[in-house]
DNA sequence: TCAAAAGTGTTAACCATACACCCATGC
DNA sequence: GCATGGGTGTATGGTTAACACTTTTGA
């Protein structure tokens, strides 16, 4: 059978990953520097061409081990991007997702098409190849909104974190200051984090309680129509 | 210069849509049906392959109005899919849409690749081509989640509306009874309708009060961090 | 003993919920 | 005059928001 598709020229199609990590008192993006043209010394998001019939979930995966080392980090679907010119190569629709990932825990290293990876500070970005910068913004926008009503900010905090982590992720990403007796009073409330009866090393204050959050709970819940909300 | 991207091949990218229309007690779903292979005769999503340069918004706005004259609606991007394996035809990436319109307000026909247009209640839905069944399930959950923080159920009723016919939209979308008295003071609160001071027509009971939603002042509002919810 | 962050309760304002009857209109 | 949906208020319970001091620990 003589299907009309291959009478048709194809854009490419391309995948592109906005990875969020939290350090102490920022949030960050991982960037990688394109080895090649176009755009060859920019910083730029991970990402690249998908493969022939490869998931595009997996050919985001794959790019960002490739350039960057990370693997097994939550992502998931942000948009996608196809306006004409965003690419100087010509038509290319480029698939993104958004990750997150606990900064301390994992290490990077450019290689592949970067030449380098680095993270930087969601105000303080540099110029980047393509349209990267409005994906970056739109990016941040899901993780704002996201945050509020699905608990994937414990995806940026070690297993084992604080109370006071947890709030100052919130305050980060929400960019407002929270109130730290509501702030415990409500999540504690919650009963999805496990105190873990261990205490912070090595501060050089009073150590706080560690906790994890409960995942399993989570699940349970979720199914009979709990609403997490901070 | 001898850009990689040529030495690819290239799966082929469509863009379908989701478009939701509401019946006085039922939302529908808009369905073409095929003219031509693969799925010859099924009902399937108005939708398409991109053409050379075309944004994707505008390939789905041409898509829908080819196939089923409906054009000038609010569309929304909702997600891609890409599985290998959903298009017989080899690797194809669909960039899908979901939209909302007054039933009552469009005249649909189906023409070009659809030998007809239809619409189908969302429970009450024929075998569908494809994985555009996984398509809708998706779009409904999004409806669902969206309209509760952002007001775009309007763009299901009609211009003009009365208090009772938006509660019905909710209840509808939701798929729970809402509490009259409750849900007047609700909405009537946010101040973002304007009551028009014209009453319904030629109905066989008291004539309702005429309404229509406010985009200008929502516009306004969202700006200094309104937030809408139901 | 100082600095730094952990941990802890109460009150008042607001918001969500539950609930039932009269009104206007066309047939 | 009856059937149909339109329109209205109050009381209660729960949730959020504001607010400051004591405790622990290491340096």
């Amino acid at each position: 059978m003589n299907f009309s598709v291959y009478e048709y020229p194809r854009p490419a199609v391309t995948v592109d990953t906005v990875v969020f990590g939290l350090d102490d008192d920022c949030l960050k993006v991982l960037l990688i520097k394109r080895r090649h043209a176009p755009f060859a010394g920019s910083w730029a998001l991970p990402g690249g061409f998908i493969e022939e019939n490869e998931p595009l979930e997996c050919a985001a995966r794959r790019e960002l081990a490739e350039e960057t080392g990370l693997s097994d980090i939550f992502i998931e679907q942000l948009y996608t991007f196809g306006d004409p010119g965003r690419d100087p190569r010509g038509h290319t629709i480029s698939v993104c997702y958004y990750g997150l990932v606990n900064l301390s825990e994992h290490e990077i290293r450019g290689a592949s098409d970067a030449s380098e990876a680095r993270w930087f500070a969601v105000n303080a970005l540099p110029e980047l190849a393509f349209d990267h910068d409005e994906i970056i913004r739109m990016a941040l926008q899901r993780l704002k909104g996201k945050v509020r009503y699905q608990p994937i900010g414990f995806e940026l905090l070690p297993q084992k974190f604080t109370l006071s982590q947890l709030q100052r992720l919130y305050e980060i990403i929400l960019e407002k200051p929270l109130d730290k007796r509501n702030f415990r009073k409500k999540i504690l409330g919650m009963d999805l984090l496990i105190d873990l009866n261990e205490r912070q090393q090595d501060v050089a204050h009073r150590a706080a309680r560690l906790y994890r959050f409960d995942e399993e709970k989570y699940n349970l819940l979720i199914k009979n129509g709990l609403n997490f909300e901070i």
